[in-house]
DNA sequence: ATGAAAGCGCTAACAG
DNA sequence: CTGTTAGCGCTTTCAT
């Protein structure tokens, strides 16, 4: 058995080094104003007692408990579950760099027949100043929940752009999904591909209206007709191989460019039914780059997670910080990972 | 412009109703103490001036913030991913039910040539008071982190068995790998199969012996041999792809059970090579019931996580609380989602 | 059933 | 450069 002693403290630590109180909170917090030999002592101290802060007590103080909040979405199809997982680990790890911690709520269980509460935990959470600030994923259509943070004056910043309001005021980051679906198309017209088709998802989406241009833009570029190459489905890899079954009927593509990983998959189940075997000569591509992509050798539009973490955390601490916020919004680019479905 | 005055105090409230400051207090955390119209008015004023009780302020107090710590692990293999994503989110919510938050953090960057910290970042994190306690996860052979946080007496739980030490005096919770692997077995028995092969991992994991040992008990309840059908490789595509040749060459199975899904995959590869069909008559499951798998159509063993995340905070509650703990181990047993490959 | 007093551990001001 | 004083907002005795 250990200590069963309760932890140090500050005055514990003073005590022993033989200063008041006051010191050891500047040996900590600004090492700058101590003489080196008694920092050397103050430190030997700290060391000797297994000294830690006490974070309540710092939090009570300083008015920031340098935690960010962020609230999971409801588990929504593959793709995005993915994605999130891998942004949330980035997450953890850029905000670790400038000494915060991620702290993860939900929305709570919708009641039948009743709409989900836009500011789900959102409010309790920042008026009982549990958390400093909040990174908000769901900046889909319309989100009220940037309005509300806005109006509440919760500092946040979000992962995707605020497509409905131009002028918000709050730091974004988003992933530029035009630039990597044409990269996509720019790819597999590289690869000698003329009829190259577009599988998108049914409109009402910011993000799919999006990368379905990014498609339309290289296209129109290369000089080459996009007439009845499309197909607007949803996101369901039985609508992908339904729609690739149709354009193969009639327009014939020669290559195509997904707005999801489920629809490529539904394309590649197509082309197997039909006997084809997608590569150089019958590209298919991706968007996600996820688990599926993947294991089948998927080429696919992978989000560049890690820098939009870093990003976000950056804006963040721009936002705390006394000084007046400078970034707005930043738009990254993704990459292409290429596999064996285009190569 | 709204009110960018200060969020209302246990003070302002108690002004408000005309009330002290304790009653306020009361009449959050022991309502039962005050006379129903009292606290009426009490509640009314906290309505009024929206008022949160500020966390830090409780935690200081009260020594518990009501945040669980969840070290993310450094990024699995596919599977594992899938599993942690749909893990977090059970966890977060069966922690809001109790009133727990959870705190994600990360071992820190694993310097080039050096061991990574197997305590990393759980030691700061429980001495600063900033976590009440832990959910550990990583239980693999031999994990330090579960002795070290004993040894500090920091409150755990574990997802996971503590294979190397039977006496170990954690609350933990698991899934029965052996009992779904059975289950597997048998469900490719009922479909009319004999020599149905294991393809498992290279020896050394706990894991893996386990779900190992539920296709052997199966395949023995069932008078079934087990000579010459079993393979052990590493957990990736190809490697299943290439055992799943050699059983096929040698034993001819007319059915594979696997221990992950990304082996499954590999064994789906093999077939369709050889122009085979996974289906009723050439049965395929895999493990972990990962996207792969729904997208595939392919049957695989599932985990309970949202069981065990229930049972996890249950135990913790149980740990916290001033009574003496009831729960020691909790195994759960994973269901089947039977898909294309075997139906 | 309600109120008064004390203090959790820390840091921001200021004084020396 | 170091020490003193005060108080963040809450809950826990204890008294009324």
């Amino acid at each position: 058995m250990e200590n069963p002693r309760p932890p140090a403290t500050l005055a514990d630590v003073a005590e022993r080094a033989g200063v008041s109180r006051q010191t050891v909170s500047n040996a900590i917090n600004n090492p700058d104003l101590l003489r080196p030999d008694t920092l050397a002592r103050v430190q030997q101290a700290i060391d000797g007692l297994g000294y830690t802060p006490n974070q309540a007590a710092r939090h009570l103080r300083t008015r920031s408990s340098r935690l960010v909040g962020l609230r999971l979405t409801p588990a929504q199809e593959f793709t995005a579950n993915m994605a999130m997982d891998r942004f949330v680990r980035a997450l953890v790890e850029a905000a670790r760099e400038v000494g915060y911690h991620v702290l993860l709520f939900s929305g709570g269980p919708v009641e039948e027949g009743e709409l989900p509460d836009p500011l789900g935990g959102y409010d309790d959470l920042f008026r009982s100043t549990a958390v400093d600030a909040f990174v908000v994923t769901d900046t889909y259509l319309g989100n009220p929940v940037a309005v509300e943070l806005t109006r509440r004056r919760a500092p946040f910043v979000a992962f995707g752009r605020p497509w409905d309001d131009p002028v918000a005021s709050h730091p974004w980051v988003d992933v530029d999904g035009a630039a990597g679906v044409a990269a996509a198309t720019e790819h597999v017209r590289d690869l000698g591909h003329e009829r190259i088709a577009w599988l998108g998802w049914e409109p009402g989406s910011r993000i799919g209206e999006d990368r379905r241009a990014g498609w339309h833009r290289a296209m129109v570029a290369a000089g080459l007709s996009t007439a009845g190459l499309e197909a607007a489905v949803a996101d369901t890899v039985d609508a992908g191989r339904q729609a690739a079954a149709r354009l193969l009927d009639t327009t014939a593509p020669t290559g195509f460019v997904c707005a999801s990983d489920t629809l490529a998959v539904g394309v590649l189940h197509t082309l197997r039914e039909r006997g084809l075997h997608a590569g150089p000569g019958l590209p298919v591509v991706g968007f996600d780059d996820s688990q599926v992509a993947q294991v089948m050798g998927l080429t696919s539009v992978r989000q560049p997670l890690e820098e939009v973490a870093v990003e976000l955390i950056g804006a963040l601490a721009d936002l705390l910080a006394p000084t007046e916020p400078t970034t707005h919004g930043i738009l990254l680019a993704p990459t292409l990972a290429i596999r064996q479905t285009s190569v």
